[in-house]
DNA sequence: GAAAAGCTGTTATCGTCGATTACATGAACA
DNA sequence: TGTTCATGTAATCGACGATAACAGCTTTTC
């Protein structure tokens, strides 16, 4: 169980990376052996990596085709992130190969969401070609598990990753809003509270007293930052993905959120 | 001139990494010189990153701040992904740390970033909090690099950067219509003619010869990507990036690209 | 002016890692 | 029974990151 243990030992690895030794090691045999089934450390990755895509196709199976593909794409994003977060180290070696070694499962997870994406062609739900539309939800959604893997300190907003993924799937679905859905004059009333509390930060007004000013700026950001819970594109029929309970639409700002 | 040698050398090496050996031969030292001046190789390749930090905000630098913060935003996009392109292992060093290990350059150009947003903000452009916004704009912006970098093989597409980019402001910032801009009849024609291109893509009708559709799914393509080489966002005053001549705007799809 | 202190750089070496060679063992088959 | 071949091991190699011990040189101090 040679694989099992590289597998084990690379997320429990602090480092992201694991030495042969301690695979044999823990696998109980010695390095030659490694080598003649593997190959070389590259291979024994590469089949780790081929043995967590399995996982990650699995549950991409289980979030079956329904009659909402715009939903199937959110649906997808949502695991995709989830996935990330929950193996970092195997994403990033799926995700980031060592510049030269493409993994051929990469490929094959294209062509899954450009199945997606074409049911939302046929749909007449795109409103770019479905070439193009495969490739900006791909590379946002990597790019954004990335970020959101290899630093997660700087971006601690669970719900980022719902921000983002509604804004992409609103420039490419028709008939889908932007992340924040308000209209007429709570847009309004958002930009406004938006201008005001971006003003009070930059430059404090020497009519109000300090107190004044932050309670003022806490307000303002409160009415600015509703509209970010609200439910978005495609809001009937919302399932909830096995992996992702924490990055769900759904999710609001309540806690120690801090987006202003 | 240590620094200037591991510089060069990791810039050129085909695999991202250095040998310590390598670095201190071409400078001309022995390894305990360098060991003695960065303590350490993850000192070293830290300085590197700084250095290479100083050459990217000294770019940023020249892109002073314009009467359009929509405009520098775009500017400042298109300027990081250039950086990336321009030197995807030094990219790779500075954004994708060893997990653990956060470069504080990173937060430098993040509240760089940060101040641009503010002056979008004060500008009354804004739709989602300053600090959402930046977030957004930063985790897309390298994310989206990190996938041209790490997957030069998968996305092609030059102008992918430009779409992504234009759909995520749109997304932010108020008055920016999405990437594909058309306006009435001129979208309904594009959605039907995307949807068309995928279902003749998926089930071909027996009522047309291959040849004929063929011929059809040129034309549907043609039809579906033409507003994708249209100016988008800020399409007023569009300056160029030192950096970045072919992720401009206005780079049509002439060229072997195949978004269909 | 000579000695002490400190910076700068060297040679030689250690432990770890990826990878390989040469060899041992045991089952399948003629 | 002897050959073959798959499977495993001990011992080893070269490259790497890192360090100890030592040598030259400048600066400081008495």
């Amino acid at each position: 169980m040679i694989l099992g243990a590289a597998s084990r030992l690379l997320a429990e690895s602090s480092t992201g990376d694991v030495s042969t030794r301690a695979v044999c090691d823990a696998a109980g045999v010695a390095q030659p052996t490694l080598y003649r089934l593997f190959g070389d450390k590259d291979g024994l990755l590469a089949a780790v990596v081929d043995a967590g895509f399995e996982r990650y196709l699995a549950s991409k199976r289980a979030l079956a085709p329904t009659g909402d593909p715009a939903a199937d794409l959110r649906d997808g994003w949502d695991n995709h992130v989830a996935f990330a977060l929950s193996s970092p180290h195997l994403y990033r070696l799926m995700f980031v190969p060592g510049l030269g070694t493409e993994p051929a499962a990469v490929k094959e997870m294209h062509t899954l969401l450009r199945r997606t994406v074409d049911r939302c062609a046929t749909a007449g739900l795109l409103r770019v070609p479905a070439g193009a539309a495969t490739q900006i939800v791909m590379s946002a959604n990597t790019g954004l598990a990335l970020s959101l893997v290899t630093h997660p300190g700087l971006f601690p907003e669970l719900s980022l990753s719902a921000l983002v993924r509604d804004i992409v799937l609103a420039g490419v679905l028709t008939g889908a809003d932007p992340a924040p859905v308000h209209s007429g004059a709570d847009e309004a009333t958002a930009i406004a509270a938006i201008t005001l509390a971006a003003i009070l930060r930059t430059a404090p007004p020497a009519a109000l007293t300090d107190g004044e000013t932050g309670l003022l700026l806490e307000w303002a950001d409160r009415l600015a930052a509703t509209h970010l819970a609200a439910p978005a594109v495609g809001a009937t029929g919302v399932r909830r993905t096995q992996l992702s309970p924490s990055t769900s639409t759904s999710h609001s700002l309540s806690q120690g959120d801090n987006l202003s």
